[in-house]
DNA sequence: AGTTGTAGTGGATAGTTGTGGATAAGTATG
DNA sequence: CATACTTATCCACAACTATCCACTACAACT
């Protein structure tokens, strides 16, 4: 169902473990990709396939839609969950990230992102104390 | 599956390592060829019979049209793995994409590029920085 | 409380991968 | 034909990764 809030450990080799609750909505793959505000999100295999059917498609004569797709692309990982249910963080996505040992996993129905717990924290009392603006907005636009 | 971002090297007698993963995807056999931007594109023997295919399609009787297929049809060149999984870049490829000893290797869903590694990451951060502006472009075309 | 089971973390070992070099086989050139 | 030169096959090493197992903490249930 991927929902909830959970903090888990990156290990000195990399590994995290997925909240066991979101196991079976993962399987033994995902992709693990670059996401905005410095986070990584995984995705199912599933929900991955829509997302690179799309970047598959892009016009390849267009400069501008060869490197969005390269982008985004090569900044993926598909990762394998082993037996424990852990998936190893490729070095160059800790890196974009900026992940320390603690991070943050946050469901998020069709994806699950990933926060340096300190980051998510911070961010999550700026986004909080603004929530009523920011529904606000969201209602004119139609949400 | 063919996606992330992997760092190989090209040793003195123009070999190249693929990345284990993207082995199974390939098989022993694949092509390589010019790709824009002076880089390198390596297809599967499948997915170079589709390329091929629409490059063939191509309307004769455009001039531009012609030579972009001929470029790209005569720069190619069948390769094969050795045991371990390495292919031997052609000299006149490896002039093409001015490629050194670093080189870095993109995931690109359908096919795989090689950049020589400076390039990429100069290329890269150009792009980030206007992957926004790139969404919002792509979006008024429907995607 | 005791027991059972599961989840998250950490570490040891065995296997794989990427790289470099050595030797053998083929190709051209004088 | 001999020589230099390129190309293929094979092996060796170091670094990294996968797999396996152990430990602790917590929850649920009896």
């Amino acid at each position: 169902m991927l929902i909830g809030e959970y903090q888990h450990t990156i290990d000195t080799k990399r590994r995290l473990a997925i909240p066991s609750k979101f196991r079976k909505d993962l399987g033994e793959q995902a992709v693990i990709t670059k996401g905005l505000e410095s986070c990584l999100v995984i995705y199912t295999l599933e929900e991955w396939g829509k997302q690179a059917q799309k970047l598959e498609a892009l016009p390849n004569s267009q400069a501008d839609a060869r490197n969005y797709a390269r982008v985004m692309l090569s900044g993926a990982s598909d990762v394998e969950l082993d037996k424990l249910g852990r998936v190893l963080i490729p070095d160059y996505l800790k890196n974009y990230a900026v992940l320390k040992k603690n991070v943050t996993l946050l469901g998020l129905s069709n994806k699950i992102e990933i926060w340096d717990s300190e980051k998510w924290e911070e961010h999550k009392k700026r986004t909080e104390s603004s929530v009523g603006d920011i529904a606000e907005r969201l209602k004119e636009l139609g949400i």
